[in-house]
DNA sequence: AATTTAAGATTACACGCGTAATCAAATAAT
DNA sequence: ATTATTTGATTACGCGTGTAATCTTAAATT
């Protein structure tokens, strides 16, 4: 698996709202919640690119940015290794957690409710 | 929030099996899964300590280690701020991403059942 | 054609982490 | 009482990370 830092990710998440993306346009989605400096984030580019998450292609002087990996795969690994490590793989206790820390929803649970239904109906 | 290493968790987590616990307490726990050091666990009790997430009382020339923090209040903040970092804060879509790879089984459902159903029941 | 600009490449640097080895001191053994 | 042992404390060290600054070179401007 691609190991990323939080860092990288955020940056492959900006490349993830649409791609192929230049670094100038990475920057700009960037700027709105990070403060990062755009050096900052073209070294983070750079090292997307060295890790494998990310290629180029030259365009001009610049590079057109494009992931290796979709948004949903690289989550779903993660959160495979999360729940492993923090619950031994069982994903129940994790929303159990939540739910006794009152931080479900009403449309939380509806969503879930809707997860197990399909789940249901793709099984039979 | 403490913030932990993935080792450092390990070994917090082998003293939440089970504590007050010496370092040779912790150091048998761990000797099945891990092929650490001795010294290396030492080390990572002794950051536990500086991070504030364990505590210790000499007795003679030992420690005698104790959590700081409930297993679940930690893992209930990882939680959230993963399921923040990879969801924007949305629980249903972690799960709906076990679901789509096939990584529920019918004894998962009959949990996540109960905890939403608990959840209601609480409600009313 | 010469000069300025701007993009990516390279270099920097302190701090955390994994992984111990060494040091100091208190206790256990003789 | 000495010596050996064992515990925690201190030190070590390379690698990844956050956070850029500087360098190089190709493209844009004059």
């Amino acid at each position: 698996m691609i190991e990323l830092s939080k860092a990288e990710f955020e940056v492959l998440d900006a490349v993830w709202l649409g791609y192929p993306a230049t670094a100038s346009e990475v920057i700009v989605r960037l700027s709105d919640d990070k403060e990062w400096h755009e050096k900052t984030i073209k070294t983070l580019l750079s090292r997307l690119v060295k890790k494998g998450a990310l290629s180029f292609e030259k365009q001009g002087r610049q590079y057109n940015y494009t992931p290796c990996i979709a948004r949903e795969e690289y989550t779903l690994k993660e959160s495979q290794s999360f729940i492993e490590r923090f619950f031994n793989g069982r994903i129940a206790p994790l929303v159990s957690g939540f739910a006794k820390s009152e931080q479900l929803s009403q449309h939380d649970i509806d969503e879930l409710k809707k997860v197990i239904d399909d789940w249901e109906k793709q099984q039979k």
